[in-house]
RNA sequence: GCCGGUGUGGCGCAGCUGGUAGCGCAGGCGACUUGUAAUCGUCAGGUCGUGGGUUCGAGUCCCACCGCCGGCUCCA
């Protein structure tokens, strides 16, 4: 008597199986291409091994190697083998944690005696693994009860504190099984080797093989640095060979945009050793793409009502008790210096304190609210040693900072109106795709009723929902005084980078007694918003590099154009176009015939001018040029000079924006 | 701050088991006068990150510190 059980596939149709089929028997009989690319099958959106009997009545999906959840299990086998492998090569290893993590996993040891992973090591253990794979060992499901899986995993404390966690009613464990009941799940690879793990996993380990080790790392178990750290292997693996080779190019396309190279190969800015880790200057021409930014940004700032205000670098100690600063960030600052006998003055951390005084400088009436004031601020931080990072983390840096102030009742307004606005300007500077995060109030450091960070983090939502744009939350991820919402955007290559941030503070007004007289003649408090738009101009900087490969839009190019006389006598042609162009502003130079043709146009070519003239014979007796535009085909001769002045002014007028896709090839 | 790696002229690199530093590009000068991605020649440039130590002798070995790179932790 065959029972049978029934299963719902995606598209909504029903089939037939008998009693305790797998989730292979079901691929099998839906065709023998899917039986062989399954790796796992979904059970009512849940993750399972393609081995286990289906529940009657479930939604099935079966999951080959090339889907989202196929790689996500392909990868987590391979840190299963990845694991084996160093406890073949390592007798005596202690393993950790091995998840799947983006395009990649990685795994946790603890060598014995205190041994470290050299780059070396990987060869040896990649090399193993594939071994491993060639085994066609097959991953096999046992379920023990906790105290099975204390005494088997006996001399492995960290998969004993996992499963001392699971007992004691963790929930967040990876390897709580999925089925409920005080219990653990562990895959059986070969007799010498199993892991705790709550799966799915690929049928065997013949179905890897795709994968590459990429470096070495340490890190605290359980991301606790009180915790002893451990040894990480991270790792990547795709579906395909074309992918794992697709995956390297990515990584390889985003090692040539990085800023701090590009920084040095078109002299944009340096970190001299001497000035400190974590300061950087500018030099001339990154000096003007800076300049150009921030006019821009002071443009647009002006024409929405901001006003423009200046503060100093330091301050005494007061100012940063009274923000609350120092109760919570003084580790993040650099130490006091003493003046005046005695008296303590910081390097400002931020500027908000500042602006306060300045609302604080007479009494405010409710008719100039909102009051909005802007400021390139520069501040300085002290970062830890080993989190400086280019031009994104710094120990100084100037925020485009504005504080607003305004009624609580003009609060969703402004609140929309300045999102708006920010979007506005991060779409000119070329950036398109954006979502917002949403961070709300940060366990146990954090100032202010419940109400009231209820009451800010649903104001914000409201704008962040107007916007249209997705909308995520980042649970516990505000700032110490208030929620937060910030712009995420994504680059040329598709990272997403955090943007602008909006903060919404009723602390500090408070903390500083701000008070402005209403229309009822009553003193009121004001809400403060703090919004940054690029965050830091350095940042913002090395994302903009980043996203163009180096290829600023003509507006932002420090040069615009390069002329290059084809013989010594075309020389004085030549200076005439570059006045010419000059003379509506652009940024032109010209470099004489001391070489060859290729040669000029290959170093202009290289330092990503966006547009190379060419003159000779035929342009100085018909007045032209021959342009060479940054990312065309070829070139085009005989352009009549007066046609490209009018290009020129046009496209740095109406602010084009290149594809940063092409990075200016 | 922690773990690992790394540090040679402006940049990219070579320098074997220790025997007082090389190459390419860039730079200066000279020649070449060129129509769309590298003309030729020549010259100059380095106390090998810093400070100790081992050694007859250290760029090569050891220690400490600093910077940088990749992670971890952190990021108002």
């Amino acid at each position: 008597m065959t029972v049978g059980i029934e299963v719902v596939l995606p598209d909504g149709s029903r089939r037939s199986l008998p009693d305790g089929a797998t989730g292979a028997d079901l691929a099998a009989s839906i065709g023998r291409r899917l039986a062989r690319d399954a790796l796992a099958v979904t059970v009512d959106g849940q993750l399972s091994d393609l081995g286990r009997p289906l529940p009657d009545g479930a939604v099935v999906s079966v999951v080959t190697a090339g889907s989202d959840a196929g790689r996500e299990v392909l990868r987590h086998s391979t840190a299963h083998v990845l694991a084996q492998a160093v406890l073949r090569l390592w007798p005596g290893a202690k393993y950790a944690i091995g998840p799947v993590i983006e395009d990649g996993f990685y795994y946790d040891f603890a060598l014995p005696g205190g041994v470290h992973f050299s780059e070396e090591d990987l060869t040896r253990i990649d090399a193993e693994m594939r071994a491993i794979i060639a085994e066609d060992q097959p991953f096999v499901r046992h379920e023990h009860s906790i105290d099975e899986g204390l005494a088997l995993f006996e001399d492995q404390p960290f998969k004993r504190e996992i499963i001392e966690a699971v007992r004691d009613g963790a929930t967040e464990v990876d390897a709580a099984p999925d089925d409920g009941g005080a219990a653990v799940s562990v895959y059986w690879n070969a007799p010498g080797f199993s892991d705790l793990c709550r799966g799915p996993h690929v049928p065997s380990t013949r179905f890897l093989g795709h994968f590459a080790l990429m470096r070495v790392a340490g890190a605290y178990w359980r991301g606790d640095e009180r915790r002893p750290q451990l040894q990480r292997i991270y790792g990547t693996a795709w579906e395909s060979g074309t992918a794992l080779a697709d995956y390297l190019e990515r990584r390889a396309e985003a090692e040539r945009r990085d800023h701090r190279k590009l920084g040095l190969e078109l002299d944009l800015f340096s970190f001299p050793e001497e000035i400190g880790s974590g300061l950087p200057v500018f030099h001339p021409r990154g000096g003007l793409v800076r300049r150009l930014m921030e006019d821009y940004s002071r443009e647009r700032h002006a024409a929405a009502g901001y006003d423009f205000v200046a503060t100093p670098h330091i301050t005494k100690a007061e100012l940063f008790e009274t923000s609350g600063h120092l109760d919570w960030f003084a580790e993040g600052m650099f130490p006091p210096m003493q003046l005046d006998g005695g008296q303590d003055y910081y390097l400002k951390p931020m500027n908000c304190p500042f602006h306060v005084l300045i609302f604080k400088s007479r009494q405010r009436s409710y008719r100039e609210l909102p009051l909005r004031l802007f400021e390139f601020g520069t501040v300085y931080r002290y970062e830890k040693s080993g989190v400086v990072h280019g031009l994104t983390r710094v120990r100084g840096m100037t925020q485009d900072d504005a504080h607003l102030f305004c009624a609580r009742e003009q609060m969703a307004d402004e609140l929309r109106s300045t999102l708006s606005f920010v979007l506005s300007v991060l779409r000119d500077y070329g950036l398109a795709d954006f979502y917002l995060e949403l961070s709300t109030k940060p366990e146990g450091k954090a100032v202010g009723t419940d109400e009231e960070w209820e009451a800010a983090t649903e104001t914000l939502r409201a704008a962040a929902l107007a916007m249209d744009l997705g909308l995520v939350l980042d649970e516990g991820g505000g700032a110490f005084y208030g929620p937060k919402i910030s712009v995420q955007a994504k680059d040329a290559i598709g990272r997403t980078h955090q943007m602008s941030t909006i903060q919404l503070d009723f602390q500090t007004p408070q903390r500083f007694g701000c008070e402005y007289i209403g229309a009822d003649n009553a003193r009121h408090r004001p809400i403060m918003i703090h919004r940054a738009l690029f965050g830091s101009v350095e940042r913002f900087f090395a994302i903009l590099l980043e996203h163009y490969a180096g290829a600023l839009p003509a507006w932002l190019a420090p040069e615009q154009v390069r002329v290059l006389p084809v013989r010594d006598d075309h020389g004085p042609y030549a200076a005439k176009v570059a006045d010419r162009l000059a003379a509506v502003g652009g940024r032109v130079s010209v470099e004489g015939a001391t070489e060859p043709l290729g040669a000029r146009i290959r170093r202009a070519k290289l330092a990503k001018v966006p547009y190379v003239l060419v003159v000779g014979d035929d342009d100085v007796a018909a007045g032209t040029v021959g342009v060479n535009r940054r990312g065309a085909d070829r070139p085009e001769r005989g352009v009549e000079l007066t046609a490209f002045t009018d290009e020129l002014e046009t496209v740095v007028a109406e602010r084009r924006n290149e594809d940063a896709a092409a990075g200016g090839r």
